[in-house]
RNA sequence: GCGAAAAUAGCUCAGUUGGUAGAGCACGACCUUGCCAAGGUCGGGGUCGCGGGUUCGAGUCCCGUUUUUCGCUCCA
């Protein structure tokens, strides 16, 4: 008997959650066998169930619940146009370089625009020396034209700024490299020149589509999914007949070749997305943008695993494409990150899309009468990084105090119910007198309502504690008293308190708690 | 990618100056008990992450490599 719980949640470290999480098959590493693939996991028995369970609720309340939103499920690999369109091909592609004395790593074309920008301060401040000393009589122009040092400067960075542009554009990395060197360029934190090698990291994996040879048959991997909602917009809009304003959800497989990805799943080489860009006005961005960011800290907090663990982030330094930006933010074990963007992405996709297409990507509004190009706010949530979130706010060690005054411990998984990966354990509780037999006569029952499992081994506090490790809300115990009056016992997996009900009240006893129908409720 | 540390059974770990791979838990069978884990008997399971090297002999020493963790770095 339960007399003392002791909430232990300091105990909550990164280290037990990830290795529970592998023991009781939620997640595994990739190819574990041939010993793994870095930041490649993959979802277990439990895992699958409980990210299913994220997503149906995710796609209900965007879905389901909105009128104006519908879902769709675009692939993976896209035209290559369309990344050059998006600025991935640019952005997600940087010449990096190391300092090898300090171990910091540089961006070497920030470093050489660092450079130019010194050759500029240098001419500068010979300009406001000048202009000190001649007072009135100072002319810029004709100082700049006329001063030797002035004009050697100004000569040397307009040669550098050639130089620059040109391996910019051809991706040459080596004059990168050259250049760096010719001008003596200095790491800031160590004041050394020992550079490695200029190397691009490209964000984006590579494959071909058709003959290998073919050398125009390179694709990318979509790194993130809303450009296969972009690309989609007319689609959906004319076939669906929408008005203004109306939004377009999906979920997906997106991929980053991350130079480091760490931390579990909270980092992954692949990973999903839940992604939903909701389509406006013009002018209507600031309103829309403030009811997403509420509508969704709503969603988040209706799991009721702890206000206190979210926060909100506004972003200063802003994404090409975007004019406001916030983030959600979850205290993971290793400290507050992000858990969802929503952005505020203007008119920046769908202009893109269609300038490189030529296609007039464009909305009539019958209000206005007139023609434009819908703006954009984007709702993104990365669904492994959800179901971290949920799975570490869950975690829990308790310290119990049995009747006999000795201590005792459990490790149990406190998830909504309407997430957990089994609702129902179905349990004799001995494995004779025809107990496991009626128990089965049960779950036939209820397995077509709930997810259920069904245990005969070991001791029944033992089972009890399993399922407590998996989070399973109920455990229904089958006794020699069911067997007389078909009523069973139903253990709650937080309070651990027990209660006797009818066989035939179960199915609707459980229904209103595990259902995702509440949850969707709050939510909205 | 750099630096540091680690890797031995499903899990947590022990393994002496280099000398025949261990424990607890877990797992399987049987017996026992029966409402909050860890009763008894028997049993299965490890080429000590992988590849080289030194040695008569390597889990142990050396080199490389893979994976993980931490710090840096990066991050739409």
């Amino acid at each position: 008997m339960l007399l003392e719980k002791t909430d232990i949640m300091s105990k909550n470290t990164f280290k037990a959650i990830t290795s529970h999480a592998k023991e009781y098959g939620f997640i595994f590493q990739s190819s574990e066998i041939y010993d793994g693939l870095a930041a490649v996991y993959d979802y277990g028995q439990n895992g699958a169930e409980l990210k299913n369970n994220i997503k149906k609720f995710w796609w209900d309340s965007m879905v389901k619940l909105n009128e104006n939103i519908v879902g769709i499920d675009s692939a993976i690999f896209m035209s290559p146009t369309v990344w050059k369109a998006s600025g991935h091909v640019d952005a997600f592609n940087d010449p990096m370089i190391d300092n090898k004395d300090s171990k910091k790593r540089y961006r070497a074309d920030v470093l050489i625009e660092d450079e130019m920008q010194k050759i500029q301060d240098k001419i500068d401040k010979d300009v406001k020396k000048a202009a000190k000393r001649f007072g009135e009589k100072f002319d810029k122009e004709t100082f700049l034209s006329t001063n030797q040092r002035c004009i050697r400067r100004a000569d040397e960075k307009e040669k550098l700024a050639k130089r620059f542009k040109k391996a910019g554009e051809s991706e040459d990395t080596a004059e990168l490299k050259q250049i760096i060197e010719d001008y003596k360029i200095k790491c800031p934190v160590s004041g050394s020149m020992n550079w490695t090698d200029v190397r691009h990291f490209n964000l984006m994996f590579g494959t071909e589509i058709g003959s290998v040879s073919d050398t125009s048959g390179k694709i990318y991997l979509r790194p993130e999914t809303a450009q296969g909602i972009f690309v989609n917009y007319l689609n959906v809009q004319k076939t669906g007949r929408f008005n203004l304003p109306f939004g377009i959800a999906q979920i997906g497989k997106a991929f980053r070749n991350e130079i480091v990805a760490r931390q579990f799943i909270f980092r992954m080489r692949e990973f999903e997305q839940m992604e939903m860009q909701f389509f406006i006005r013009p002018g209507d961005d600031q309103k829309w943008f403030e009811h997403w960011k509420e509508a969704r800290i709503k969603w988040h907090k209706a799991l009721g695993i702890g206000e206190e663990l979210f926060r909100l982030h506004d972003h200063d330094k802003l994404a090409h494409y975007a004019n406001a930006a916030t983030d959600i933010e979850f205290k993971f074990p290793f400290g507050f990150k992000e858990l969802e963007g929503i952005h505020s992405r203007t008119d920046f996709d769908l202009s893109k899309h269609q300038e490189f297409s030529g296609k007039k990507i464009q909305f009539f509004d019958p209000e206005l009468e007139e023609s434009y190009v819908p703006y954009v706010i984007e709702t993104s949530i990365g669904l492994d990084r959800m179901f971290l979130a949920i799975l570490s706010a869950a975690y829990t060690e308790e310290k119990l105090q049995k009747e006999n005054e000795k201590t005792d411990s459990r490790v149990v998984l406190k998830l909504p119910p309407a997430l957990a990966p089994v609702k129902i354990a179905v349990l004799p509780l001995i494995k004779k007198d025809g107990l496991p037999e009626k128990s089965k006569e049960i779950l036939n029952e209820l397995k077509y309502k709930f997810n259920c499992t069904f245990e005969e081994k070991d001791s029944i506090g033992k089972r009890y504690r399993r399922q407590d490790a998996i989070g399973t809300p109920y455990c229904i115990t089958v006794d020699h008293q069911t067997l007389e009056d078909n009523t069973v016992t139903m253990r709650e997996r937080d309070s651990m308190n027990q209660e006797r009900i009818k066989i035939s009240e179960l199915a609707q006893n459980v229904e209103e708690k595990v259902s995702l129908t509440e949850l969707l409720k709050i939510a909205e």
